[in-house]
DNA sequence: TTGTAGGCGTTATCAA
DNA sequence: TTGATAACGCCTACAA
């Protein structure tokens, strides 16, 4: 049984320490710190005097007022951490900013901006605040923490007054892989969507929801996808996930061959292998009888899908340019928005439609 | 371009909008915590005040050094978080602690302690710490963060002082594994296991390797197979990942038949995933040539490993109780360690030796 | 090289 | 219902 508060006396603080060895609070600071010359005698006492008192060093919570800086960011995503993270483009560029403000000292905060709850965004110590790819649902809590004057980037979000993006060309990519399936011929396309927001549920792209649409990543690479293939349908899935793919999948193909499509545009690799398992599922084969393009450029388990046609996209660069900009803003340093540019890569998943 | 800092005036202070209030500041304070009565006037007033002096609210880096509690739980990994979460384990595990401790307005940080750098656990204003399968390395790190008095809980550790544990049976099922892969018949088998420790590379599992090992999950688990097969060998991964299976399954399969192992034991649903797709490669049937069992009972991809024999570990319920072991030694109620054990799930990948 | 003084922004306690 | 006071634990000028 573990009773770890509490049996202890009331923790030691610098101050008592200093006492203890017979040094001012000051000194004792710079013991720590290193941040100024005390001789090596004193520091020695002080730290055998820390030792035997069970001190454990300044405290953080102390430091970060008189500091005012905490060291920590604060990682925002709109979805629950099982969802998020089994998408490894987030986690490519969670890494990517962790890559380069970890070095400066920061680590990240993760906080999960779901529906309803209050929003601990307001009440966590945090320096900056990295958005990924946040809905306008959020803007709300975005002008809180803005008042506050708390630095925030976000990756692929709707440009937001003071809030600098590290974007992506979602458009052109999705009009390149649009335009890659029209140039092989296919007419009768349809679209595998992420979700789009604001409500989360499996269903046809109506224009209802795409007008109500939140979700800027997802609204962009369709209005990509829509400027090859015009008023293109087809399903919006709850998320980037090989289930949902084959979902919308099952829900697009297991139709008579004259009303299926002869290419489905997935908006993530993810979603693109599960359209691929369940076309396997129903005896369809590909490329022969359906073309899949995905998008991110990710590694994929299951073997039909892991030469997928789909563009690149830089995530961990990504991310390491939302670290690069956290740190500037926060020293104070101008920065400006910048947009990556996914490159095109040809697989096996695309060929011409059946005639 | 963006420059959020010191672009703006110093932002105000509780204190400023008091006094503009015409209140005292423990009255501002009650106004924005309703912690205590005030009238809805005064309070109206106040808040109108900070609205118009932009005051973002209480600033937390003060409220967690006079409350003493910052909100913060340090999720500890020993790994690039890229590693860490490519298992779905950890992910679950993650989404069980927040699941709990969200509700209870704490959040989690990402703490990855890798080799070198100076720990983030030191400096970092935590409440609590949340130790994933770390293995004995970190035992310096734990022992300062106890000493400030931090409670610790850890998900399957090597039992340490003063350190809660949420535990796994590891060996009990590991050996049930074992015994089916024995009942069936195999008698040449091998094991993949996870990083052991305290070096990375993947490479022969050795006495030596085995002996200087520091990571307990994998240790235990090689534990448990052993109890069926003594002194079984095989090969040590850098961690688990699909990649590190196939490539661990190429290492052990790619040779004459005579010595090839007729079952693999691997230690992560990941690692065996991998396996199988090594076999595939080089022609072997699963289970015809070879059966293969994981660990973890994660949803996979690939459909050649879809169906796999393996056991279920209750991740998310690990994360939960791990979770709720946390806030009752934050309030100071006794907690005791806790071990789940995991359930046999016959799959189609193992099958009795070819003759 | 060491000590003194003051404050970082809040909130808990108590008295009014 | 409100206000005065005193910490929370540390750090940094500045003075000695």
């Amino acid at each position: 049984m573990i009773r770890q508060e509490g049996a202890v006396a009331a923790r030691p603080t610098l101050a008592a320490v200093a006492r203890a060895a017979g040094v001012s609070a000051s000194t004792a600071s710079l013991a720590f710190s290193g941040a100024g010359p005390v001789s090596d005698e004193t520091r020695a006492r002080v730290l055998a005097v820390a030792a035997e008192l069970g001190y454990g060093g300044p405290d953080p919570r102390a430091r970060s007022l008189r500091r005012g800086r905490s060291g920590i960011v604060g990682a925002v995503l709109e979805d629950t951490l099982s969802n998020a993270f089994r998408d490894p483009v987030n986690i490519a560029m969670l890494d990517g900013i962790a890559d380069v403000t970890g070095p400066a000292d920061n680590s990240l905060l993760l906080l999960t901006e779901t529906e309803g709850e209050t929003s601990r965004l307001l009440d966590a110590p945090l320096d900056a605040v990295v958005l990924f790819g946040c809905s306008t649902r959020l803007d709300e809590s975005v002008a809180v923490v803005r008042r506050r004057g708390i630095p925030i980037v976000s990756i692929e979000a709707q440009p937001l007054e003071g809030v600098l993006d590290i974007g992506e060309d979602n458009v052109g990519a999705s009009r390149l892989l649009a335009q890659h399936l029209h140039d092989l011929g296919h007419r009768r396309v349809a679209v595998v969507a992420l979700e789009l927001g604001p409500t989360r549920w499996l269903g046809p792209i109506t224009d209802e929801r795409v007008a109500a649409g939140t979700a800027f990543t997802s609204l962009e690479r369709l209005r990509g996808a829509r400027l090859v293939y015009p008023g293109v349908g087809g399903v919006v899935t709850t998320g980037s996930a090989t289930s949902e793919g084959a979902r919308a999948g099952r829900l697009l193909l297991d139709v008579p061959a004259a009303e299926r499509p002869t290419a489905i545009i997935a908006q993530s690799d993810l979603l693109a292998s599960g359209v691929i398992a369940a076309a396997d599922e129903l005896g369809l084969s590909v490329p022969g009888d359906l073309s899949v393009v995905g998008y991110d450029g990710v590694r994929l388990d299951d073997p039909r899908a892991a030469n997928l046609t789909t563009v690149v996209q830089p995530a961990v660069e990504k991310g390491r340019a939302a670290g690069r900009a956290v740190l500037a803003l926060l020293a104070g340093e101008p920065v400006e928005s910048t947009t990556f540019t996914s490159v095109f890569r040809a697989g096996a998943t695309t060929g011409p439609p059946r005639v």
